[in-house]
DNA sequence: ATATTTAGTTTATTTTATAAACTTATTTAT
DNA sequence: ATAAATAAGTTTATAAAATAAACTAAATAT
């Protein structure tokens, strides 16, 4: 039988905001948003929820004048994305 | 930049199905619906959008006197399902 | 002084997933 | 023979999610 896949991270752009911070140790949210190719509202809610459940951590602070948010993912993140690895890959094979 | 993930492929239910179709030439609803343990009307309901986009065929035929449905992959749906593969081996690494 | 940009948040809309209710025919039990 | 239960689905309604649009507040540029 087939495993269930952690909703919170089988979203296209929540996997991808983990994808990008379980290579590195940190990043700001205008970068995700770059990358991710999302817009601020969405990047800002699903940070909201990824960092709900613990799966990353955010930081706000200010960079001179301008707010900072920073984001990291948490050891609880890296177990999950790495749970719901290994039940993907009973979907897409290997 | 990270790859568009096929939404149609992109949910748990309808991943389910296509892994399970890749792997054979074909299955029954009641197959299906007990190997991803979902209800009846969720089954119907993903492989319609499934037969609608030709990821799948749907044949309808009896057996005895009950209904019986088939469904097979298709070519199309074969393609889909690797490149949504490769796309989400950027998010999971490797 | 006004307009634009930056860095977000909040709210509203749309889409999607899921379950509940229903249909139709078939067995099985009484 | 009739009623109840089961099989195999479909249709409709509800709940949850994703996404975008609108908004805020401060800073910089014109």
């Amino acid at each position: 039988m087939l495993k269930d896949l952690d909703p919170l991270l089988h979203s296209q752009l929540r996997l991808g905001i983990m994808s990008l911070l379980i290579s590195m140790d940190s990043a700001e949210f205008t970068y995700l948003k770059e990358k991710t190719n999302a817009t601020a509202g969405n990047i800002s809610v699903q940070l909201d929820k990824l960092a709900e459940a613990n799966y990353i951590e955010i930081k706000k602070s200010f960079r001179g004048k301008r707010p900072l948010t920073t984001c990291s993912i948490t050891k609880k993140g890296i177990k999950a994305f790495e749970e719901y690895v290994n039940a993907l890959k009973e979907y897409i094979g290997k």
